[in-house]
DNA sequence: TTGTACGCGTTATCAA
DNA sequence: TTGATAACGCGTACAA
């Protein structure tokens, strides 16, 4: 490949003149840089980013931090990452893929001070993400998509759970729903301090006490099997239960089968609603799924731009932005009408 | 952060003998690298990405090219992004993700001609996809997931379509079924050369031409409403069909909707086969579907690892690789009864 | 076994 | 408006 080095000789100008007519930092005349513009034509020239980056000090390189084996990443992982990949590239940066998910942040930390990334987005966030002090000690500007536990100095990106949960829920009592019981991720995610599962359930609980109703609430596996066995035990224990509010796809699935199994009409005997979900999976089910579709391209747009800023230094602003889940009402939900198991 | 040279101030030795020490290229006694291990680990030292990959010429970066819009990446894709990313991981790259979807070629070009990436992992490959001739132009070493029409001279991993094809059908055939219908990816990706749709289309039309059976195809596009059209317009045209073959997750879902519409019973009246899917897909429909399994996490691993190969130039022999779809029976494929539309 | 010095291709500072 | 030239941090011939 060409260098500058060649592009100012065929040009006749010195090497500084060629880097300052592609920076724009300083002045050039019409002439010289025509002269430079057609030498850089002649040769095919592009500039080496790595020699820019080093002698930049930026790299234009943005680190994705997924610890991806945990639940193996969702439908809306896919979107979310597609989304930044692609805003990155609009605004000249590339975004690289790091599947750590070491517990101390050792091999983070290394990554980290490698100087390969400019910054990180941190997915997966917990309540109390040891990666957030670890960035902190390491100066490496990131960006949260998700929210620890008290997130107000940090910029993030999330998905406002809270108001998911009511409008949810404010769709399901609106249908007469009063016997309503959370199909969760987990027990081990919760435990851990999984964001979402631990603002759900909390959003669920106190939306369901102010209205005097009771708080059912099982944990479950992303698999199909997880969610028929959970729904098994939910008829048995809970058999008043009209409607499920679901917010892992697999499991969803599953439920709906078991459901169907035991003869109950969707949605007549039982409403089901996917949250955290998408239109797109909804569809794939029959009836098709009312959902609310879990906002991953906007997570993605707003990530990467708030990152983008915090190393540029412009945008001076801090990125706290949660966005609801959108409604999608299909054919899942419906009126309540006699308690599960009740034949008349 | 520290440099070499500060590790070499503390530690009494010179610049080189560091570097020397860190990649072993000539012995250090054990006294001075002892020495050095100390300085670094008081420093907190690790070694600056950027200046190795200026002064070594190679970036430790693999570039990984997807036109993400155009069917909107399936799950089978983010298996293999996240195998390509973890094996990239152990063996000391990174994976960059380039969303390009330019027909000429000019942003990947200006992206491969700024040095940033050792070599390509090039996705959605079409039979005469021009990025080969790009790659070899730009002299980038690149691994393809698929391939070209005639891809010898190329590294390539790529899904075994014919064998898959054929275990499908010969798992149908074996239920008995003869009227089996081929439900396609759309018939403009047919049209763009896209080599799923191409090879599996062919390898159905030779299969079932060599046993002396109809060759009944549909194209339909990514979503569970075209599936459903699809399928209706299969009943109308095709009434015998006994058994459909998929290979597109949103219009087997569609179809199968549509037929359970129509009262048929899956798979008593109806089986349906989908390929080029996963297990995790089929657990999600009830009953659950039988699929035969994209190899993703498989190529992922095996792309990176080529790839590097022939970065690294190790390992001659160059990658080509087919790997057939696995069949996991469950509840949809079962004996051949009556035709489609026959009611005693 | 160790040290010196040059090169990698830019950016950015200092002069002119 | 332009030209030298010193970083940027490391890899590696060449010398000792």
């Amino acid at each position: 490949m060409a260098t500058m080095h060649d592009v100012a000789n065929l040009a006749g100008v010195s090497l500084s003149t060629v880097s300052y007519a592609l920076t724009g930092v300083r002045p050039v005349s019409e002439k010289t840089r025509a002269r430079i513009q057609a030498a850089m034509d002649q040769l095919g020239y592009q500039r080496n980013a790595i020699a820019r980056s080093l002698a930049s000090r930026r790299t234009h390189i943005l680190a994705m931090l997924f610890p991806a084996i945990e639940r193996g990443l969702s439908g809306t992982a896919l979107e979310f990452v597609t989304s930044a990949a692609e805003t990155a590239r609009e605004r000249g940066y590339h975004l690289v893929l790091w599947p750590v998910n070491d517990q101390e942040g050792h091999e983070t930390r290394e990554l980290l001070q490698q100087g390969l990334a400019d910054g990180a987005l941190v997915m997966e966030v917990r309540l109390d993400d040891p990666r957030v002090a670890l960035l902190h000690e390491v100066g490496t500007p990131f960006t949260l998509i998700g929210r620890t536990e008290d997130p107000d100095t940090l910029h993030y990106a999330d998905i406002d759970f809270e108001t998911t949960v009511r409008d949810a829920l404010d769709h399901l009592t609106a249908l007469g729903h009063r016997d309503i019981a959370l199909l969760s991720h987990s027990r081990a995610s919760l435990d851990a301090g999984y964001g979402p599962t631990v603002r759900v359930g909390a959003a669920f609980e106190r939306y369901m006490t102010e209205r005097g109703l009771s708080v059912v609430v099982r944990h479950c596996d992303e698999s199909a099997d997880a969610g028929r066995i959970a729904t098994a035990g939910l008829a048995a224990s809970h058999p008043r239960v009209t409607a499920l509010m679901t917010m892992n796809d697999a499991a969803t699935f599953g439920a709906m089968a078991e459901l169907l199994e035991r003869g109950k009409r969707i949605p007549d005997d039982m409403s089901v609603l996917s949250i955290v979900s998408s239109p797109r999976v909804g569809a794939l089910s029959h009836p098709r799924l009312t959902t609310m579709s879990a906002p991953g391209t906007e997570l993605g747009r707003l990530g990467v731009t708030s990152l983008i800023a915090q190393i540029e230094g412009t945008g001076a602003t801090a990125l706290h932005t949660l966005i609801p889940c959108r409604l999608d009402v299909q054919s899942t939900t419906g009126p309540a009408r006699l308690p599960m198991n009740h034949t008349p």
